[in-house]
DNA sequence: TTGTATGCAAAGCGTTTGCAGTGAT
DNA sequence: ATCACTGCAAACGCTTTGCATACAA
């Protein structure tokens, strides 16, 4: 059985608030403001649970570690910006890309990040 | 000054023949072949040299580890199989992305990788 | 001969796991 | 009262670094 911790609930309130993707680096600092004291195993740990519960997606970032970002947010894809590193939803997309995949290849999905300046850095 | 050692050119061989981007490990494997009780440290270090000088590129997946490949194959993008955990090069690309990014946003560079299954997995 | 490059082993760094104690139910 | 969850610290896998030796120049 699957109990709510305050620790749970302060991961899933910042990962709302902040509307980007965090690092668990971001999500335990900006956890702890809520539960003072909170260690990185547990935001490991919850992000894990609710990872296979399906409450948030893991936004694997080229060069580095994963992202998180609360699901149900639709097909989109990310701006990263290296300025402040921070990483922004992108919701628009190509579209098909089936005719870009090798003859004899099957497509099953795609990730596409952009990157540049977000308005703040540039 | 460089040197041109043994190691280097297994290193560098290795990933011609491939024509794939490699990990530091696929590229140990490949090169003790040519040069047995070669140690990994040297891979890294050589990548290393070998990024600086711009001889190869970084192949930044999502999801983990670092691939390398040789430079010069232009802009493209990867394939990578979840089968086999091979990647492979796409010399096509949707074109302008500009229009994607957020307003207010400068955008540099894109990376787009496409998963699936490749000829040989399906 | 010179000093870069190597192999090994130890150290880092982010992530995961073991364990005894805590707290939601 | 249970037993899932927590914090801590040790373990882990991948990458980097320190050091004495080997070898390209």
């Amino acid at each position: 059985m699957e109990r709510n911790t305050r620790q749970r609930k302060a991961i899933q309130q910042c990962l709302v608030d902040a509307g980007r993707p965090l690092s668990p680096q971001e999500i335990l600092e900006a956890a702890q403001g809520a539960v003072p004291g909170m260690g990185l195993a547990t935001v490991y740990r919850n992000i894990k649970i609710m990872l296979e519960a399906g409450d948030i997606a893991a936004v694997a970032l080229p060069g580095g570690g994963d992202r998180y970002e609360i699901a149900g947010h639709g097909h989109h894809h990310h701006f990263h910006c290296r300025g402040c590193d921070r990483v922004y939803e992108v919701h628009a997309c190509p579209g098909d890309m089936q005719k870009l995949a090798p003859d004899g290849f099957q497509l099953e999905s795609h990730e596409l990040t952009l990157y540049g300046l977000c308005s703040q850095c540039r």
